[in-house]
DNA sequence: AACCTTAATTAGTATTTCCGATTATAGTAA
DNA sequence: TTACTATAATCGGAAATACTAATTAAGGTT
């Protein structure tokens, strides 16, 4: 059997990945370009196979090197999560917890945990990332965040996760709008046109439209916002109607408009919220506790 | 950031924890016993917890100990992994393949499966290890493992699967007993305690009886056997029915015998195959194949 | 042509790792 | 008691390795 690469080595492959450049990935390890270099070359050696393809002046990595990159990083990351698992070995709730959350949770959810948090768990030190679900799942990945806060279903791509808890869908409109309408809302009583989405890269527009049984899509405007802010500005313009999940009224987005929110069609009009993590995590403690303590933050909690 | 342990270190943990002797552990990794007793020590340093307690004469891993040893494990299977891919590039179907596979599947997918195998793909050299789905699944989180076939569903503890196919169950029985039967059989139509199963360790039992919808347990006898080939034995000697996969039954299990196969109740009477590997392999293309290989060797093939 | 940037190479130095021998301790046999 | 065995820790020196600074080589820029 053939000797294992050594993590350092490893490491200052991910380094050149990051900086494609040998001085500074050098100078991001702190060593000198010339131990950088020898110990790709060794890597190389040792793997029996080539990671950059040399170009005198510059360099690329080849489809291999890619490939070793992406689990190069899975190791050392794995590694790094033992070296803290060891060193705070205890205190689950302590230290720092890199979490994302996607758009159309986040500004509902980070006020109140992060409030909360700071009172039950003062030595929790949060950092919180929004972006879209396929990002987020990447970054998971990657090790640069420890856990996820996502709408489900998505394709969880490996990972494991708890499900929180159900927020509910509302159909939203300017109460002029909504005189002459039962719950729950029947489509076909709205115009062509007359609903208003998010931008397909959030996951709230298909599990709207998958829980709230719309299925005619005539009724859906083409055109698309980023934010759950502007839908409900375009629907107190009276542009049309719009879903908007429990959360983000619960935490008062119609206030000072004159929207109001109905009940709509679907058997369960609602998404769920699951928090995400690494099926190789050593921190299924502190994710449960912290499961637990979102899951209270929720409409409809699950968890407990 | 402190600095990472090494995996050298973390081997030495391994092979303590294995031999529990350090003589024997160093042995185990060509090391002096004082190169592998410091080497213990600096990790403990480094990870700033004491892992295993020491008794002049002897020692204990601690708890941190054995969980360190779980994920070190993992990090260095990883590694290994990484090594073999890089080593082996473009070779999928080539070198050492470690399977597992229950033995109500074993005997009759592993003759044909490695004569096959022999032929399209010379060079893999297939290792197959039979035991019920918990040991396998363990020895697959160890990374003792590479790849298993189980029976589904089953709880796959974070691991993942191709579905291969459908197995259909079959009732068997003397034919002496079957005269006045119809398909699909009517468990009324049996005299109570006249199924026989196999011990509850065998996923099959509980398969079979689900997917068989058999409710009524006063129909199954409480004595167990231990193999399907016993089962076969009760049955000819007239004890009563019992439920075969067609797995079985199409590699010839009931030769010889005087026992018929009827079709049970039950609304899709078999059992799935699935092929199930660790979400961090990088060998899938390697398990797709095998994948699409095994399911042609089933009864019924879902893949491809 | 002179100069800058880049990565590889080289030779010498510093560090780390490893081993063999020894020590310390406890259990066991004479 | 007194050897004897087995165990793990410790220590000093040897071997292997990792690292650096300086240099080289080659392409691009002024």
């Amino acid at each position: 059997m053939s000797k294992l690469p050594s993590l350092k080595n490893l490491s200052y492959l991910l380094a050149l990945h990051q900086h494609q450049n040998f001085n500074r990935a050098a100078q991001a390890c702190n060593v000198s370009q010339s131990t950088l270099s020898s110990g790709i070359q060794n890597l190389e050696e040792q793997l029996g196979c080539q990671l950059i393809e040399r170009d005198h002046k510059s360099f690329l990595f080849t489809g291999m090197g890619e490939e070793v990159v992406e689990q190069a990083r899975r190791i050392l990351t794995s590694t790094e999560e033992l070296l803290y698992f060891a060193q705070s070995q205890g205190k689950i709730m302590e230290g720092p917890l890199r979490l994302g959350c996607i758009p159309t949770i986040a500004p509902f959810l980070v006020g109140p945990l992060t409030k909360q948090l700071q009172v039950d768990y003062p030595k929790l030190q949060l950092n919180i990332r929004e972006d879209t679900t396929d990002n987020l799942l990447h970054l998971l990945r990657n090790g640069e965040l420890d856990v996820l806060v996502l709408a489900l279903p998505v394709d969880l791509q490996g990972n494991q996760s708890y499900v929180l808890g159900r927020d509910p869908f509302k159909l939203v409109m300017h109460q002029s709008m909504a005189d002459n309408l039962h719950e729950p809302v029947q489509y076909n009583q709205l115009p062509d046109n007359s609903i208003f989405l998010l931008e397909k890269e959030h996951c709230l527009t298909g599990h709207a439209v998958a829980a709230c049984e719309l299925a005619d899509s005539t009724k859906i405007n083409p055109f698309t916002a980023t934010s759950l802010h502007s839908l409900v500005q375009m629907a107190d313009a009276r542009l049309g109607a719009t879903f908007i999940p429990q959360m983000a009224i619960d935490r008062g987005i119609l206030n000072g408009t004159d929207l109001v929110a109905l009940q709509p069609t679907g058997q369960q009009a609602s998404r769920e919220i699951g928090l995400v993590y690494r099926p190789t995590t050593n921190r299924r403690q502190t994710f449960r506790r912290l499961a637990e303590f979102i899951a209270q933050l929720l409409p409809e909690p699950l968890l407990k």
